[in-house]
DNA sequence: TAGGACGATGGCAGCGACTGACATAAGGTA
DNA sequence: TACCTTATGTCAGTCGCTGCCATCGTCCTA
């Protein structure tokens, strides 16, 4: 294949995607992939901080994603609204990646450094709404406890997306996990 | 150095722990950590799955012993008060262990991979409780958000704990972060 | 249109984490 | 003492990952 094809990081993630799914993510090498998409290892690595990292290209605009939908929330919400406002409105970030997202999280599901890897992502998200909710005025530790409560509502809402046949959209699996969290914390 | 010495696996860690503190975890290599307790390389990996794990052998036992507290506790206990009183208990888990535990954080602290495995331990502690909630009759997805939740106030505890420097006890951190959730998570 | 600048890729050598296979020595036991 | 088990050593090898330099497309400009 000739050099200067278009879109060489596209074509390393498809590979990936697939040989991942095929054999498993420690019984495929790096430079297997790179051989799927026409390139050599030494590319693979220029384009993706490691073998794992090819996963989570998207986690760097959800996370901007995310904190810039917390900023603009109205400032009569609450914090934990604002967050749960953020979060609803990925269903318009995933536009219609449904499959291919069944498709990662079960290579995910399947080995454990890519769960390390999964759960760096989703702490840095935590990170970034915890920032967004201090440019909103709110103190510590509400900012750092009210982002952690919006991932755990996040991780319960993704996984129902996930597994469900049905169709429910993302806004209402949001409102349920909270407010099934909100039932668990309080007082009885 | 002979062979047969006692405790390879206390020198093993109390090595690695020296020399991440010295140098970085990266710029230190596992042969020299072996050199250093009197080992070779392929001994240290006989011990630890890998060069973070050195970092982790208390993990298993504190997820028994946060487990077991939760079994224990009085059935008259809501779930979320079951895994707080659970949490309060950690303070005997961690006899005199504060200023190792300082070092420790230090070292992960300054370092990503260090990070993921820490939040991999984390996650393991979360299905745990949850597990043993489970055990108790909590249902799904209760179980996993009592958890989840419990252990957003373990690690604003223990971050509190390892910074102070006046001599909170454990338990009371625990209370106060609880307490801190609630009012983010309850509705005004 | 020739030439040069620049960015993407290839090739290669090398380090270090980790593993499998086999040898060897220490400690306990009959 | 002979034997067995277990911890360790030795060695070779794979693979993830990096630095360095060469090479090739593409685009810009004179």
């Amino acid at each position: 294949m000739a050099r200067w094809h278009p879109n060489a990081r596209g074509r390393l993630e498809q590979a990936a995607l697939e040989l991942y799914s095929e054999r498993g993510f420690e019984q495929t090498t790096v430079a297997e992939i790179a051989s799927r998409a026409g390139l050599t290892e030494r590319t693979f690595f220029r384009h993706f901080a490691d073998k794992r990292e090819v996963l989570f290209g998207g986690a760097r605009a959800l996370q901007e994603f995310l904190a810039k939908k917390v900023a603009e929330a109205p400032d009569s919400l609450a914090p934990i609204d604002a967050v749960a406002t953020a979060l609803e409105a990925v269903e318009f970030f995933f536009p219609e990646r449904r499959e291919y997202s069944r498709q990662r999280q079960s290579i995910i599901s399947a080995n454990a450094e890519l769960q390390e890897r999964d759960l760096m992502k989703l702490a840095s998200l935590s990170v970034a709404l915890a920032e967004a909710l201090r440019n909103r005025g709110v103190g510590d530790p509400a900012a750092g406890l009210t982002a952690e409560a919006g991932i755990a509502v996040f991780k319960v809402a993704y996984e129902r997306w996930i597994d469900e046949t049905n169709q429910r959209d993302f806004r209402q699996l949001v409102r349920t996990a909270l407010d099934e969290l909100r039932a668990v914390i309080t007082h009885q």
